[in-house]
DNA sequence: AGTTTATATGACAATTCCGTCATATTAAAC
DNA sequence: GTTTAATATGACGGAATTGTCATATAAACT
């Protein structure tokens, strides 16, 4: 008897919301910073120097799509890169980048 | 003699380029599309039911950051997915999100 | 050369996102 | 239980992005 397999479809609209969640700076450097281990807010936003309100609001999409999990240690909440997907998605970029996008690196916005 | 390495850092601002590519719907539905295989812009427009200028649009940035290649052939142009990176970043995505961020696909706008 | 077909470009209003401020919550310390 | 420290939340104006329209370019056909 054939067994019937749900294909499993690219949901584009959550990949579009995940790649957002990678498309701003500070997302993306708090990443980074993660992956020198687990910090909590105030530790993220001197080493980034940015202040606390953009820090929480930024770890909150990052939580919400998965990237980072946070658990409360007292009076602090630490935040913890979820590296599983991470170090190989940045890596996927870092690879990417160098060898087709050099360009990148030198343009703020990208036009259309 | 000790080679003197230009150890590899992840850059932030054009990471975060990168992935905003990827961060809107018609752009990661054209490369979803893309991987069935090279089509022209109205080829795109007509499968996904966007109006050829958006394809257009999209498939500029797209371009830009390296994610597909163009090619003039006749009247017609014709994209080509680059599949070397997109594959195994879409891969990686979909298993995360099947993963940890199951609740994307019920969401339209990331809450902040 | 003029017309048609395919695609790209530029501009503008509308929408969405971001940075910041004021305030709320939570836990620890007193 | 009041105060302090750490973090989160909500709101609002300014900035960036998107969708669409008008127009430009480029090749093929007559």
């Amino acid at each position: 008897m054939s067994q019937r397999l749900t294909l499993q479809k690219t949901d584009v609209t959550a990949v579009s919301l995940l790649f957002n969640a990678l498309s701003n700076e500070y997302r993306v450097g708090i990443v980074n910073l993660l992956r020198t281990g687990p910090k909590n807010v105030g530790e993220i936003s001197d080493a980034l120097k940015i202040e606390q309100t953009m820090a929480s609001h930024n770890l909150k999409c990052l939580a919400f799509c998965g990237l980072v999990t946070s658990q409360r240690l007292g009076k602090t909440i630490e935040y913890t890169l979820n590296r599983e997907t991470v170090e190989p998605i940045l890596r996927l970029a870092d690879k990417h980048i160098s060898k087709y996008a050099a360009n990148l690196r030198n343009c703020k916005t990208l036009e259309r």
